[in-house]
DNA sequence: CGCTGCGGGTTTT
DNA sequence: AAAACCCGCAGCG
């Protein structure tokens, strides 16, 4: 049953995203179409059961990227790449920003990293505990992505929809790593209090306010994924990975739940009632991570539709990715958030015309978001966005600030 | 140091 | 057999 479910949305998806040309195919046949007629611009954040043709050329597609956290997944067919999701991090005590912000990290894809960075970190807001929010958008497992090349295309399939909100970006985590690093450095013996620095900073003082937008979002505006919603009530999350700060949550800071300690907001309830036939695995151990601040994308709408063919450039995602960016459409069931990314592009009207912006409220946007009036929100046209869009030079501007 | 891909191996269904 | 997952190794930036 559950099972049917995904399949009911997996057909949606397909018709809707390859509007005009249906999708017939399956990552795992033996023969993938060769005749393709257009090729999908890239999507940094995939979700829901989506298949997308992109080029060989575009640098994003080759480099099997995805702004989730997905780890190599070993499905012994060395001709389809697999990838599960991590999940996110998130704080353990539920803690928002000033500007009422959550804080959603990116789990280390390395087994190893992620023990280390658990070891000492903490919620870079509230000096908390981290917990690891796993992935079960997918039957209760981990939403997976497939890549596969054949001849000129690249052909990728997501299974399951996330479940959780968006993590930051490879590009957010890499530029806090590097911060961290920096201000370790310098104050060795404090670690503690630079880094409840860099939080303030993070969370409000920032100079720039597009810098900031990164690791929080706002929790009215930010809507869940699909699966998401029934998340955030007790916990039943994954560990917690503490660890560093040993500070046990504040009693009031978890908000409703009253006791458990743990962290509590977190649980998922059955989103839809999919769930998961009965146990989900029991996965594995929570990664802590916490982190600073990093750069935060936005897209500046390009509107261009470009080709397919991002010759991107140089940096991860920004190349393809357009305007879209958020999926958010949550509104939407399943599959509503797709990856709508795409507006309009040129290219099948993604299932993008599945979410009509639901109302006026701002999607979800993770982190980064504006949250602010103006420009923010309302675009759904976006503004922005996803990784992708970002770029460079918004991302990278903001390095120097951290 | 961390990301990514590969592939052997195990467990469960 | 398929799927999920663990683990180590190697290349790369």
């Amino acid at each position: 049953m559950l099972k049917g479910a995904d399949d009911v949305v997996m057909e949606q998806e397909d018709s809707a995203s390859q509007h005009g040309e249906i999708t017939s195919w399956d990552i795992n046949d033996i023969k993938l179409p060769q005749d393709v007629r257009q090729i999908d611009w890239f999507q940094e954040w995939p979700d829901s059961y989506i298949k997308r043709i992109y080029s060989s050329e575009d640098k994003n597609a080759q480099k099997h990227h995805s702004s989730w956290a997905m780890r190599n997944t070993n499905n012994h067919n060395s001709r389809i790449l697999k990838k599960s999701c991590l999940g996110v991090v998130v704080c353990g005590n539920d803690c928002s920003t000033l500007d009422g912000r959550k804080i959603y990290l990116r789990p280390a894809i390395c087994d190893k990293a992620r023990q280390n960075n658990s070891v000492r970190k903490c919620c870079p807001n509230c000096n908390g505990p981290l917990q690891l929010l796993s992935c079960r958008g997918h039957g209760g497992y981990p939403v997976t992505n497939f890549w596969r090349h054949e001849g000129q295309f690249i052909f990728f399939q997501s299974k399951g929809a996330h479940d959780h909100p968006r993590p930051e970006t490879k590009i957010e985590a890499e530029a806090r790593r590097s911060v961290q690093k920096a201000q370790t450095a310098f104050s060795p013996s404090y670690p503690r209090l630079k880094r409840i620095q860099e939080t303030e900073s993070l969370t409000g003082a920032m100079p720039t306010q597009k810098a900031l937008p990164l690791l929080l979002s706002k929790p009215d505006a930010y809507m869940l994924p699909a699966n998401f919603r029934g998340y955030l009530s007790k916990s039943s999350r994954e560990p917690m990975l503490d660890s560093c700060c040993g500070r046990p949550p504040y009693p009031g800071a978890a908000g409703e739940d009253g006791g458990s300690g743990e962290a509590s907001t977190w649980s998922r309830s059955p989103a839809f009632g999919r769930t998961p036939s009965a146990g989900r695995p029991g996965r594995g151990p929570a990664i802590p991570l916490c982190a600073a601040p990093s750069p935060q994308h936005c897209a500046h709408p390009g509107t261009q539709h470009v080709p397919p063919v991002t010759k991107s450039s140089h940096h991860p995602f920004r190349p393809s990715a357009g305007p879209f960016g958020d999926e958010s459409c949550e509104e939407n069931p399943p599959l509503a958030h797709s990856s709508s990314g795409l507006p309009l592009p040129p290219y099948p009207a993604p299932e993008g015309s599945p979410c009509p912006r639901a109302s006026g409220a701002p999607h979800h946007r993770p982190f980064w978001a504006p949250a602010r009036g103006s420009g923010g929100e309302g675009g759904e046209g976006g503004c922005c966005m996803g990784l992708s869009h970002c770029n460079d030079d918004t991302a990278f501007n903001l390095y120097p600030l951290w």
